[in-house]
Formats: structure tokens, sequence, C-alpha cells
DNA sequence: AATAAAATTGTAATCATTACAAAATAGTAT
DNA sequence: ATACTATTTTGTAATGATTACAATTTTATT
């Protein structure tokens, strides 16, 4: 899903968060980097727009949109998580080279998923870790 | 991969790992319980029959295994790794309700990768969360 | 404007993980 | 077998990310 034209203030409203300046910034920032950031680079990419801003807020914000349901947390390295405001079922990358977290169109449909009959799958995902394609050139010359 | 009938203290050796008492007692646990447990429940399931064991030991261990390639960590919740060791390409799923983590026998092959082109891969990683077949049955009565 | 509710902030507390050095164990040479 | 060396284990202290909490600020309501 595509998040980059939507209106970010009647988005969170929609989804019952109170668009308070930090709330937008925040989300805002998910939005237009798409990078899939931890807590620490959200602050620190912020802050310096946000002087007074706190770490707590991010904790606090990321919180209560994961519990609204409008970010989902990103597991690929042990001890990181990394937040992305699409939420829909989509794989990711990552490379162990520029450390970058890519987003991989799927379609899990047709994948056999031998054993779950009568589990009730709530969420699906899936990721890769290797080289990705730029670094891939990069260390061919 | 079935590793239940392997003798560990020959596979310790063949993937490098001097085979301690400690080391075996923990790859041993993984292997006959295939519970995909985090570092306090092998800690804690292991300290009576080994009273002077150390939870760094435990630590030590699986950032040895992990080095080695003979365990892999289950990144399904945030702030909880479980340890695996299964390292072949495999699905899980983890029980909202029973919080039991299962296998599920994947096929990735067919699937559409798109957008992975030139891209190398080196580790694909799935899961699922819902509700298990067990807890589904247990709730319809 | 006064009051109440909600959100933000800064600091302190918590807790999992890591660093480190001492003790114990295993391996090797004499 | 003994002395010596290397490896592993252990317990404690340090680290660092996350959470708890209360004070402050902001927003909403009367
Ligand atoms: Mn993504
Ligand atoms: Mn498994
Ligand atoms: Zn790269
Ligand atoms: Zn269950």
């Amino acid at each position: 899903m595509d998040l980059s034209n939507i209106n970010i203030e009647q988005y969170l409203r929609n989804n019952d968060v109170k668009p308070s300046y930090q709330r937008l910034k925040i989300f805002e920032y998910l939005v237009k980097h798409k990078n899939h950031p931890n807590v620490d680079t959200i602050y620190q990419e912020l802050v310096s727009a946000i002087p007074t801003l706190s770490k707590t807020t991010v904790y606090n914000t990321l919180k209560l949109f994961l519990e609204k349901g409008i970010v989902q947390p990103i597991l690929i390295e042990e001890n990181e998580i990394r937040y992305d405001a699409d939420v829909t079922v989509h794989g990711h990358f990552k490379c162990e080279i520029c450390q970058e977290v890519y987003d991989i169109p799927l379609d899990l449909s047709d994948m056999k998923t031998e054993g779950l009959e009568k589990f009730i799958i709530k969420e699906s995902h899936i990721y890769f870790k290797g080289i990705c394609k730029r670094c891939n050139i990069a260390n061919a010359q």
C-alpha cells in the first residue's frame, strides 16, 4: 500500500490517534522515508527539527501506533526492532553490506502451508538476508 | 532436518565446537525438545541438572553455536529471541493463546520474489502468528 | 478565564545482555 | 605423574535499551 499521498492528520484520526505535533512528525517520517528505522534513528532524525523531543515520546508514540495497528515491527536482526508504516503483507530484504532494508512485493496465496490446517493465521511475515543489487554490482567492479 | 538421532558429540566436533559438558547439554536440550526456547528457558531447564551452570555460559554457548551455524535465532516477538537447532529453511507459527512455536514445512522454491533480481539471498525466514489448532478446537467447545 | 484531561518530557528504575577477570577444567610437554 | 599452557566456565560488575513515573506543558471543555 502506498501511503505517500495520504493526509496524515486524517489518517491518524481515522485510526483513533489524536494527531499531536510529535505523532504527526513521527508518522510522517515513517511514511516519507520508508527506511524501516529503529527508535533511535527516528529520534535522531527528528530531534533537530523538534529540539524538545524526548526519546520517551518516540517510544510511547510507536507503542500507540502498534496498538492501533498503523505500524508493524520489523524483526530481522537480533536486538533490533525497526518500524514500518506499511502494515500490508509484504516481505523485506536486509543487505548485510549496506544494512538497508528493502520492501519485497509478495504473493503468499499459493504458498504451500502444509501442516497449518485448522490453524488461524492472523499475521504472515517473511524476510530475506543477503547482499542487495547495488552492493552486489559494486563488489563486482 | 531431523537431528533427533545424531551423535551430538560428533555433530559438535564436525562443526568445530569442542563438546564440553555444558555445550553438550545445551545442544541436547535444543535437539530433544524442539520447543524453540529462549535463553532463560534453557537456563531454567538445565540448572537443576547442572547446579553450577551460569547464565553467562548459556549466552556464550548460544553465541558460539550461532557463529558456527548450528543454531538459528527465531525472531517472532519483539524483545524475545528463541533458538532452533534446525538450521534448514522452514517456517514457524506462534500461537497467541498458548505461546507455543510450531515448525511449518515450507517450499519457498515457487514463491514469486519479484524485485529480487540480482539480489543474493543467503537466508530466508518466514513466520506466522495466530491461533493454533489445539487452542482453536479448545475454544470452539 | 478556570478547570479538567491528555500528551510530553526528564529522570530514575528495571532488566536483559555483555565485559571482564578469577577459578576451574582440559590438554600438552617434560 | 607433574608442571605448564590453553580453554572453558563462572560470578560479578558494567552497559545500554526500554519502561515507570511524576512533573510540566499542551489541549480541550466548562
Ligand atoms: Mn516494509
Ligand atoms: Mn523450527
Ligand atoms: Zn547493500
Ligand atoms: Zn495454541
